[in-house]
DNA sequence: TGTAGTGTGTAGTATACAGTACACACTCGA
DNA sequence: TCGAGTGTGTACTGTATACTACACACTACA
């Protein structure tokens, strides 16, 4: 689903219940223009910036990770991670591109454990 | 190390063996100005493109990977990894962002030997 | 019935990104 | 000694990115 179709839907279904979630309100929460925040909605403008996308995310309660996959970015502080280690976490990342998700998980939770 | 004197000093060593590796010529093969390779090679100017990177890596036979980490770039390819499975790839990451070496090798390794 | 609030259309802007184009001074080998 | 090749300074360009500002028509409700 389009990112802007998506913020659309989850905050008319937040305004349902709160009367503060109309478009003009939110813009004025995370900090921008109404008719900004209406073109992103509608699709017609790209979705906004990181930093942006984050404060919406905040504002609809949803994942901040999440919705800038929808908007076609990854956040910063991911790409930092992988640059500290390019090599070694370039690998892992095509090594897993396929795995199914309890594969990965099962390696998440096994360094977690500090199995190292 | 900064990119440009990484850059440079990959070339100029390749140059000692061949005279091709002239900072001219390898603009021309990678298909940029001389005075941009120049600036890039001096800082003067933000690392190019992942387009660029990529081909100078190729001519200087480097890793791409570690040349884009070096101009702070994420190869696009790896993004997209991560954005098909946010949550899931975030939280990895996350979790491994301490993690040494040889434990994220080991995961790898289970991995690509098909222990799904 | 008017006014407060709603979403949207149009126009414009500041900044960064990713370079090109050309001229210049220097060097080095034939 | 001269011509080909070297690196670099300066000026400019096109295209995204990430918005703001303002006016407009519509709706709801007091």
């Amino acid at each position: 689903m389009a990112f802007g179709d998506y913020i659309r839907e989850v905050r008319e279904r937040r305004r349902r219940e709160d009367r503060t979630f109309s478009l003009r309100q939110v813009a004025g929460r995370v900090g921008i223009e109404p008719a900004y925040l209406s073109k992103i909605e509608r699709g017609q403008t790209p979705p906004p910036s990181e930093r942006t996308i984050r404060r919406l995310a905040k504002e609809l309660d949803e994942d901040a990770d999440v919705l800038l996959a929808m908007g076609g970015k990854v956040s910063k502080d991911l790409q930092e991670i992988v640059m500290l280690r390019p090599k070694l976490f370039a690998d892992l990342l095509r090594q897993l591109r396929e795995a199914p998700d309890h594969a990965v998980l099962r390696v998440a939770r096994e360094i977690r454990d500090g199995d190292w």
